[in-house]
DNA sequence: TGTGTATAGATGCATTTACATCTATACACA
DNA sequence: TGTGTATAGATGTAAATGCATCTATACACA
């Protein structure tokens, strides 16, 4: 029923952690002048998702999106022309979202700043290097 | 420089899951008509802290707050009559706060809800259970 | 075909957040 | 003591967020 001390610890520690990270990151490339990581996380699943594009649903279930913001959101980048948006065919409520190539250019432009802090922020997190201690890991990253 | 593969997937499992968790406690608290994860987090640090209270700044390193948003969830908490703060003698710009009785008992309320909530959503994640496999429960809880 | 329910997405509104700035006190040091 | 800088905390303002609700289409089924 409720939680052991480790399992505490591990929630604490993920959050922490995780909104650390976050803030570093977000700072960092608004200090840049680019797009926060939302923006980031819609670029890079519509990049993945290439010609065929995602609907705003997928994308809210994916990326954890509260339905309202995203469709904000979405206005917003179709406004600055990184999102370009479609008629759906077989469904007349729906449309489909795709990555404009300047939304391309722009994901790559901010991945150059955002994959090294991935790297530095993460680095002895991962598995390989400490398959035993992510737990502690997580927990000394927010010290 | 860039991240690796092993990388990039714990920080995407990071936010997730910490996302999707936090989303899930917060509505679940909500639901129950008490207040949100961020009172928590203030009300459990004061009690931590007992007779000798915390500075805000003190708070706001700890839980990882913006200053004006702890300044003000603060002033609404000590509306609430969860939180009281006194003058600190030895720094005429600063205050104490410290947790009321009627503090601790909406804490305690809280927690009936949040500890089985922690439980369950971080259950199989524990080290103990799970020494090598943090990531990828990490990974696993997004799905 | 008609009716009820579910889903996609947009929008109004109140609350929360981030950012910049402001005030006041502290502290270093000439 | 006086002056410059750093820190604690509050607040104005714009932007983002959450929530409820609305519109429109889809789909099940009589």
């Amino acid at each position: 029923m409720y939680p052991t001390e480790e399992e505490t610890k591990l929630w604490v520690a993920l959050n922490l952690s995780q909104t650390k990270i976050y803030r570093i990151i977000d700072t960092v490339l608004k200090s840049e002048g680019l797009p926060n990581l939302r923006w980031y996380d819609v670029l890079w699943e519509l990049e993945r998702a290439q010609e065929s594009g995602l609907r705003p649903f997928e994308l809210e279930r994916i990326l954890i999106f509260e339905q309202s913001n995203l469709s904000r959101q979405l206005r917003r980048m179709i406004g600055e022309g990184v999102v370009k948006e479609f008629a759906f065919e077989n469904d007349g409520r729906g449309k489909v979202l795709k990555i404009t190539e300047d939304g391309q250019r722009v994901r790559k432009q901010m991945w150059k700043v955002y994959g090294p802090l991935i790297h530095q922020q993460i680095g002895d997190l991962s598995p390989q290097h400490n398959p035993e201690t992510i737990a502690s890991a997580l927990i000394s990253l927010i010290k």
